[in-house]
DNA sequence: CATGAATGAGTATTCATTCAT
DNA sequence: GATGAATGAATACTCATTCAT
């Protein structure tokens, strides 16, 4: 399904990259992107040129960490998009993607930012659960779940800023239920 | 409450920190804060080391900034409470912060960052908000606008998400202001 | 002259300059162009910063260096040029730009590889010694004293060639002026 | 000499060695010798750890590539020298060298080199020319072709100096043998 | 023997902050 | 007070060389 066709990789190697993939994933996610490679490196246990061999630059890593968020939120919603029906399908989704996109935000604006800017792999990926997001709110709509004039930009930017609201609240989960219901009360036909 | 007993400031000083804390605002809003301060120096026609005397530190510069725009937020709130009736005047401080928050989001989240860490003058101005929201979203309860277990920190997630959700959006006022019926629709009781 | 309007510069700033020229010239002319930045720095007695603020690029310090070169033979030549009949002023310039020249051969080739490719700057000095260098050969050339079919770019090229050969006679005068009789000889019309 | 005694060496092992040399050769002529060595190796096929099983340093390799153009050019020269007399011989060989030293002159120069800082292998065979050529200088001297008060070190700095002078006229074919002919003019007896 | 992943010292450049003019 | 030159720690990235597979 990808397009580059990778050789298998050596098995220390594919943990190297592993390593350094869930390092700077919780590294990038709690203390934002401006933190040194090389502490990535260390904290992976490699030395620099082992994280530079695998991701070519800075941003090619953080790209790495986002493709990888994302294609486990595509999976997970396609999952969902199977085992219910549409409304619930479309909710569970939105909390899904708010869960999942937890962390720094800057980190979690990079969703929407995908489809501006970002490079080809991104591209895709966050392609992908665009058209998964779109499917699933058509759905809702045509289930009359959800107001039929919400476009899809509207409920990604209502989920990044719902995403930064979570961030903002911690942890309380009587909280950030109360977030979740307003903004799916607000999402409803009037 | 602050132990410093500032002098008048002399005439050109004073003109000079104005400037300052324009350009501040201008290039951190839309540029972010990675901007070096040389340039603000330059933009206001100042050397650097003006702007060092003023704000001991970057970070002391972008607190002022973020006061200035508070100050700014809670005089126009206090005039909207005074002049409203408390479901409406709750209503367009809300969109007041939003709109006054617009620009880079890593800057309008100081508004909720008070608690946390900021310094003493962004901690006051940040605190008097509060009170002010707190306020207003009491108000607007017991007129029945709003419902009744949505705290102040929640208020203020929901406002900073917002912001967020606005970014993504650009400029495109229909879908604008459909996120905003999303959000005043979702605070109204069930 | 100059195209760009420079302010006077401060004592100290201009003494910082000329020092990192100095050096640089020193330091690239007999251990290359291979030499770090931060060594250059030390050896002037200032912090790479202040290198950096001189000169935004390495490249462009070696640019500098190599214009207050040119510009020297330039001066040379003509007062050369000015003061001696044709073909003695001929000789004598292509004897100047030799020792003008002397150094690592990396670095004395920018002269030619300065007409083809180069920024602004050096482009602009390079120029001007074409010209001087053009119009002294056609000056010899209509005295006799030299073979009418040499061009400018072949000039340019022995001039290049017998600094390349200088540097691998190292001091011995005779062999060194050896070279000369040989060049001068080979040059003369048949 | 040579305290290590080679065992012949596998036949693909050889292959590897010879393709190596080949790409380091083309390489370093075309690119310089600032090329990195795994891309060197990727162009012969080979991985980087056979290119240091083969040559323990990029340096050695160096060495190796130049050897073995000296060995070439003295295996022409020699049957150059036995086919034709003297005067002839000797500018045959100059033209040579100077023809296969074509390419980065960093490179051309280490001919000269020898005597200064090279390894034993590069020296052996750098001995072996600068004997060859002494010999065909003499020839040509005695023949009358030459001037007779010039040496080796001369000659040779002329040969370095003639590759430096061709590489800087690019492949016009007429200009490069105006330069021939200057250097062979001025080599003559007055 | 071949491979290519890992290593880490080394390099150019930026930028907040200080201080001589 | 204002200026902008000087500072140097910090940072992304490269590349010769080693060594586990």
């Amino acid at each position: 399904m990808s397009g580059a066709q990778e050789r298998p990789l050596r098995a220390d190697a594919a943990r190297n990259r592993a390593r350094l993939l869930d390092v700077a994933t919780e590294v990038f996610t709690t203390r934002g992107v401006g933190v040194p490679t090389e502490e990535i490196a260390r904290a992976a246990g490699v030395g620099v040129g082992t994280l530079f061999r695998h991701f070519p630059t800075k941003e090619a890593l953080l790209e790495a960490v986002m493709v990888r968020r994302l294609e486990a939120i595509a999976a997970r919603t396609a999952r969902l998009a199977a085992g219910s029906e549409p409304a619930e399908a479309f909710l569970a989704c939105f909390r899904l993607v708010i869960d999942r996109s937890a962390g720094r935000n800057e980190f979690a604006q990079a969703l929407a930012a995908a489809g501006v800017d970002a490079h080809a792999a991104l591209q895709e990926s966050s392609t992908a659960i665009r058209a998964q997001l779109a499917e699933l709110l058509t759905g809702a709509q045509q289930a009359g779940a959800v107001r039929p004039d919400l476009g899809l930009p509207e409920l990604i930017a209502l989920m990044v800023g719902t995403t930064t609201a979570m961030e903002h609240l911690g942890a309380d989960p009587v909280a950030r239920e109360r977030i979740f219901e307003v903004v799916f009360d607000g999402m409803r036909p009037r």
